[in-house]
RNA sequence: GCCCCUGUGGUGAAAUUGGUAGACGCGCCGCACUCAAAAUGCGGUAUCGAAAGAUGUGCUGGUUCGAGUCCGGCCAGGGGCACCA
C-alpha cells in the first residue's frame, strides 16, 4: 500500500486505456448528440513544446473532457502549420533538409504532447506541409483564381542587396539585412493577391454577429478593416490640365490645406524626377529603409519641394505647393494627400519644418484666429472657421456639406475608404505551398490543370546561397505549356503560411482523399463552437481565416460564414530573457543563480533582459519534460490552470508546482480513504516503481458505479452535501466560461471540507463524486480514484454529475453595515429580511451608536442581501 | 508613431460586474509528529499601531450615500502594425 499518487505508471496505464477503448475518436457526423468543436490553434514545429503550448493545449483538453462528460459529440483534433521560415534558417544553419527538420520536430513534440494525456482525435492528424494537405489548397486557390479573387500586381518587399534576396521584416535590424549586414531598400516585385478587400463591408459587419468573441478583438479588426468616409478630389496642377487624385477623411479642413503631398513612387514623382537630379537622390533616399508601418511611421518626416503648385479646388486663385514626401504611400487611397497642419500632426510637424502656413479651420473654444500657435495640432471636435461657406458648422456638418458641393460641382466625390488592403500571398521562398500557375511566354498565366495536383516541392534543394532555391532549382520550374507546348515555366513564388492556417478547421472537421472537404460532413461540424489560442493572432489569423471562409461560401464550397462561432484569446506565458556578456542569449537551464545576481556556468555575469513571449529565437522557453518527469502530467495540468486568469499574461515560475504535487497527493488520500475500505495492490499492479496505485475492489463489496444522489442528510453532513451541490454547479460552470483558476479555487474548497469531514455515508459520497469533477482537469488521477473506488468503466465517460437546486440557496446572509461608506460592523440576518428590519438592525449596532456619537442618521440605503449604509 | 490590453499583500490572484478588498493558492513564520530529515497535520501571515483605530487596489483629478469596478489626465508593462507564427 501506498500513500503517494505514481504518476510514471499511471499516466501511461490510462493513456494506454483512452486509446484501447478508443475513448477520443471523433465520433461520425451523423452521431445525434449535440455536436461540440473545440480547436486550439495549432502548433508550428519549432522543436519542442513550451508551457506556452501546455497551457494553451490543456485549457482545450478540459473543455473537450467536459463536453464529453456533458453528453455532446466532440471533435477535438491536432495538427501542424508546418510551412514556415524558421526550417530554411534551420537549413541554412544546420544544413539539414527542412521538410527532414520538421517531420523530426513533429514527431519530438507529438511525443511531449502525447504525455499530457490530451483527449486528442490523433487519427485525424494533419500536417500543412505534406502534400495530402498543400495539394488540397492548390485545389482552392484555383477555384479562388476561377472565380476572380486571385491576381497579380506590384508591390514592395525588403530587398537585401547584398544577399540579393527578400527579407522578412523579422530579417530587418535597424534597417539591415540580418545575415548580410547590408541597408536594406525598398523593392518593387510582382506579386499574387487575394481580394480580402472584396468583403471588406461583409467582414466588418460580421462582427456584429461575433457575440462570444472578445470585444477586444472585435475592436481590433474594427479598426484594422478602418471603414472612414472622405473626399476623393483632385487638384489641379497650375497651368496644365493635369491633376493630381487626393483622398481625405477631413474634408472639412480643405480650407486649412498648405501644401499636397505625394509618394515617392507615384507616377508623377517619377516624370518630374527624370530631369531633376536632386529629387531622384530624394526619391532614392527614400527607397532606405523597411516597409512596415512602424518604420515608416517612426521615420523623420522629409519632403521635397517639387517647385509645382496645384490650384486649390475651391478658389483657383490660391495656389499650394507639391512635395514629394516620405511618409505618403502609394499603396494607400491615391498615394497623394492634401496637408492641413492646423489639425492633423504629422501635417503640422512638417509644415513647421519647412515653414508652411498654419491656417486654423476648426476653433476650439472662442479662439478664431487664423493663424495657428504652437506644435500640437488640433484633432477634435468644434467649430469651423476661415472657411467661408463652412463657417459656424460642426466637422460633421462641414464634411457632408464639402462633398455634396465637390459633387455638385463636378471637382470631387464622396468615397467610402477602407484601410484594409488585399492580401499579398506571393513569397519568395521554397518551405511552402506552390502557387499552381504556369508563365507562357505565348499563353500568359495558366492555371496548372486539375490533374496535376498536388504540385510538389522538389527534395532535391540546397541553401547553400541565399534565394529563393526553386527559382534556381535547375528542372523543377521548366514545362511544357499545358496550352501550346512551348518551353514555359511554373510560378516559383509559395503562399503565405497564413492561408495554410485560413482553412486546416474545415479539414480536420472532414478529410476525403480526393477534395478539400466534403461539404456536408464539414458543416455538421462547423463553425469551431469553441476555438483557442493566443492573443497575438487577434488580427491577421483570424481575419485571413474569415475571409478564407467567406470566400469559399461565395464559390459554393461550403455554406457558412463566419468560422469560429466563439473565440478565447489566453494570455501568452512569458519568461525572462538573459544574455551573456557577448549579447548572446542563453536558456535558463544555462544561468546560475548566485548571490550578486545570475552569471553562466563559467562565471561571467548576465544580463537579465525584458519579461517576453517564450520563444525559441529568445532562448527563454520552459520545456515541460522534466516537470513531466518530477511531478506528472496532472500537476503539471493542475499548474498550468490554477490562479492565473487564462485570459492573462503568465509569467513562468517554477515555484508552486511543488505545491499542485502536494494538493494531488492529498486528493490520492481522499481517494484512500472512502468506506468500505477497497483492497489495494490487486489485479496485475506490481511494477518497478514500488509505489503502485489501488486498483480497483475484489467484488463483494457494496457496488460504487452510478453513485446515488444522497439520503436527506442534517447537521455536518448537510453542510458538506451542500457545499459539493455548490462546487458541483460552481465548477462546471467555471469550465464552461473557461474560468479554469476559479474552478481549481472551488476544487480547493471542497476538498479542504472533505478532509475536515467525520467519515460518513456522505463524505464518501462527495468524494466519489469529486473523482468526476477533477476528470476534465486532472484526468489520470481521476481514473486511478475511479478504478480505486470500484466505479464501473472509465471516469472519462461519466456524465458529469448533477446538481441539487435547492441545496444552493442559503438561509441565512452576512450584510455589512457602513457609516458614510466605511465599514463598522456585519451582522447576520434571515435571507428574506426587509428593508425596515435591516435598518433597525444597523441602527442597533453598539459599534454604530459608537461612530454616530449620538448624532442623527440624514438618510439610510439598504441593499437587502448585502449592506446598511447610513450617511451621518 | 498608430490600434488594443493590463496594473490589487512578499508572490499568483479573488471580489456575485457600483455594495464587507485580499476568497483560493504559493512562499514565509510558529507548533505538532520524528533520533533526524522528508512527507503530513494544526495555527498565523496587507501596512502602520501595544490597542482603539488609521491607511490601503500604478499616479492624479472627478461622478456617487458608496469606486478595484464608471469618467478625464498621466505613468509603467505587454500584444499587434500586413513577409515571425
Amino acid at each position: 500500500m501506498t500513500s503517494r499518487f505514481n504518476p510514471l505508471s499511471s499516466d501511461p496505464k490510462w493513456q494506454k486505456a483512452w486509446t484501447d477503448a478508443a475513448t477520443f475518436l471523433t465520433p461520425p457526423a451523423s452521431d445525434p448528440r449535440p455536436k461540440s468543436y473545440i480547436l486550439e490553434m495549432f502548433p508550428y514545429p519549432s522543436g519542442r513544446i513550451h508551457m506556452g503550448h501546455v497551457r494553451n493545449y490543456t485549457m482545450g483538453d478540459v473543455l473537450a473532457r467536459h463536453k464529453r462528460m456533458t453528453g455532446h459529440a466532440v471533435l477535438h483534433p491536432m495538427g501542424w502549420d508546418s510551412f514556415g521560415m524558421p526550417a530554411e534558417n534551420a537549413a541554412m544553419e544546420k544544413k539539414v533538409h527542412p521538410g527532414a527538420w520538421t517531420r523530426a520536430n513533429i514527431e519530438a513534440m507529438k511525443k511531449q504532447l502525447k504525455r499530457l494525456g490530451l483527449a486528442i482525435d490523433w487519427s485525424r492528424e494533419l500536417s500543412t506541409c505534406e502534400p495530402d494537405y498543400y495539394g488540397q489548397e492548390q485545389a482552392l486557390f484555383l477555384d479562388f483564381l476561377k472565380a476572380g479573387l486571385v491576381y497579380r500586381k506590384e508591390s514592395t518587399v525588403n530587398w537585401d542587396p547584398v544577399d540579393m534576396t527578400v527579407l522578412a521584416n523579422e530579417q530587418v535590424i535597424d534597417g539591415r539585412g540580418w545575415r548580410s549586414g547590408a541597408l536594406v531598400e525598398k523593392k518593387k516585385l510582382n506579386q499574387w493577391f487575394l481580394k480580402i478587400t472584396d468583403f471588406a463591408e461583409e467582414l466588418l459587419e460580421g462582427l456584429g454577429s461575433l457575440e462570444r468573441w472578445p470585444d477586444k478583438v472585435r475592436l481590433m479588426q474594427e479598426n484594422w478593416i478602418g471603414k472612414s468616409k472622405g473626399l476623393n478630389c483632385t487638384f489641379n496642377l497650375t497651368g496644365t490640365g493635369d491633376g493630381i487624385d487626393v483622398f481625405t477623411t477631413r474634408p472639412d479642413t480643405l480650407f486649412g490645406a498648405s501644401f499636397v503631398a505625394i509618394a515617392a513612387d507615384h507616377p508623377l514623382a517619377a516624370e518630374l524626377a527624370t530631369n531633376a537630379p536632386a529629387l531622384q537622390d530624394f526619391i532614392a533616399d527614400c527607397k532606405l529603409g523597411g516597409t512596415t508601418a512602424a518604420e515608416i511611421e517612426t521615420a523623420e518626416k522629409k519632403g521635397f519641394n517639387t517647385g509645382l503648385t496645384v490650384e486649390h479646388p475651391l478658389d483657383s486663385s490660391w495656389h499650394l505647393p507639391v512635395y514629394v514626401a516620405n511618409f505618403v504611400l502609394m499603396d494607400y487611397g491615391t498615394g497623394a494627400v492634401f496637408g492641413c497642419p492646423a489639425h492633423d500632426q504629422r501635417d503640422l510637424d512638417f509644415a513647421r519644418k519647412y515653414r508652411l502656413p498654419v491656417i486654423r479651420v476648426v476653433a476650439e473654444g472662442d479662439d478664431e484666429d487664423s493663424e495657428f500657435e504652437g506644435d500640437v495640432a488640433y484633432t477634435g471636435p468644434g467649430r469651423i472657421v476661415n472657411s467661408h461657406f463652412l463657417n459656424g458648422m460642426s466637422v460633421d456638418e462641414a464634411k457632408a456639406s464639402i462633398i455634396a458641393t465637390a459633387e455638385q460641382e463636378g471637382w470631387g466625390e464622396g468615397q467610402t475608404q477602407y484601410r484594409l488592403r488585399d492580401w499579398g500571398v506571393s513569397r519568395q521562398r521554397y518551405w511552402g505551398t506552390p502557387i499552381p500557375v504556369i508563365h507562357c511566354g505565348f499563353c500568359g498565366v495558366l492555371p496548372v490543370p486539375r490533374q496535376d495536383l498536388p504540385i510538389v516541392l522538389p527534395e532535391d534543394v540546397s541553401f547553400d546561397i541565399p534565394g529563393n532555391p526553386l527559382d534556381r532549382h535547375p528542372t523543377w520550374k521548366h514545362l511544357n505549356c499545358p496550352n501550346c507546348g512551348e518551353p514555359a515555366q511554373r510560378e516559383t513564388d509559395t503562399l503565405d503560411t497564413f492561408a495554410d492556417s485560413s482553412w486546416y478547421f474545415i479539414r480536420f472537421a472532414s478529410q476525403p482523399d480526393d477534395k478539400p472537404f466534403d461539404k456536408a460532413e464539414a458543416e455538421a461540424w462547423l463553425p469551431v463552437g469553441q476555438y483557442i489560442g493566443g492573443i497575438e493572432h487577434a488580427i491577421l489569423h483570424l481575419l485571413y481565416a474569415r475571409f478564407w471562409t467567406r470566400a469559399l461560401q461565395k464559390i459554393g464550397k461550403i455554406d457558412i460564414s463566419e468560422p469560429f462561432d466563439a473565440l478565447f484569446t489566453q494570455g501568452m506565458v512569458t519568461h525572462a530573457t538573459f544574455a551573456d556578456p557577448d549579447g548572446k542569449w542563453l536558456s535558463p537551464e544555462e544561468i546560475i543563480e548566485g548571490g550578486n545576481g545570475p552569471t553562466t556556468q563559467d562565471g561571467r555575469a548576465v544580463t537579465v533582459g525584458r519579461i517576453e513571449k517564450m520563444s525559441k529565437s529568445k532562448k527563454n522557453v520552459v520545456d515541460p519534460d522534466p516537470m513531466f518527469d518530477a511531478y506528472g502530467a496532472d500537476a503539471v495540468r493542475w499548474f498550468m490552470l490554477s490562479d492565473s486568469p487564462p485570459e492573462r499574461d503568465l509569467e513562468w515560475s517554477e515555484s508552486g508546482i511543488e505545491g499542485t504535487w502536494r494538493f494531488v497527493n492529498r486528493i490520492w488520500r481522499l481517494f484512500d480513504s472512502v468506506n468500505p475500505p477497497h483492497k489495494w495492490g490487486g489485479v496485475g499492479e506490481a511494477d518497478g516503481g514500488g509505489a503502485v496505485g489501488p486498483s480497483g475492489v475484489d467484488g463483494a463489496e457494496t457496488p460504487l458505479h452510478h453513485f446515488a444522489v444522497p439520503l436527506p442528510v442534517t447537521g455536518e453532513d448537510l453542510t458538506l452535501t451542500k457545499l459539493l451541490h455548490r462546487a458541483i454547479a460552481g465548477i462546471g460552470a467555471d469550465i464552461s466560461a473557461l474560468q479554469f483558476n476559479k474552478a481549481v479555487a472551488k476544487t480547493h474548497e471542497l476538498v479542504n471540507a472533505i478532509e475536515k469531514a467525520a467519515p460518513s455515508a456522505s463524505r464518501d459520497e462527495a468524494i466519489r463524486t469529486l473523482a468526476r469533477l477533477i476528470a476534465p482537469m486532472i484526468p489520470h488521477l481521476a481514473e486511478e480514484g475511479w478504478a480505486a473506488m470500484g466505479g464501473e468503466g472509465l471516469v472519462a465517460d461519466q456524465p458529469w454529475p448533477d446538481h441539487d437546486p435547492a441545496l444552493l440557496i442559503d438561509d441565512e446572509a452576512t450584510i455589512a453595515v457602513q457609516v458614510n461608506g466605511k465599514l463598522r460592523d456585519t451582522l447576520t440576518v434571515p435571507k428574506d429580511a426587509d428593508k425596515a428590519a435591516l435598518e433597525a438592525a444597523a441602527l442597533a449596532s453598539e459599534k454604530v451608536q459608537r461612530v454616530l456619537d449620538g448624532g442623527i442618521p440624514k438618510k439610510v440605503i439598504v441593499v437587502p442581501g448585502r449592506l446598511v449604509n447610513i450617511v451621518a
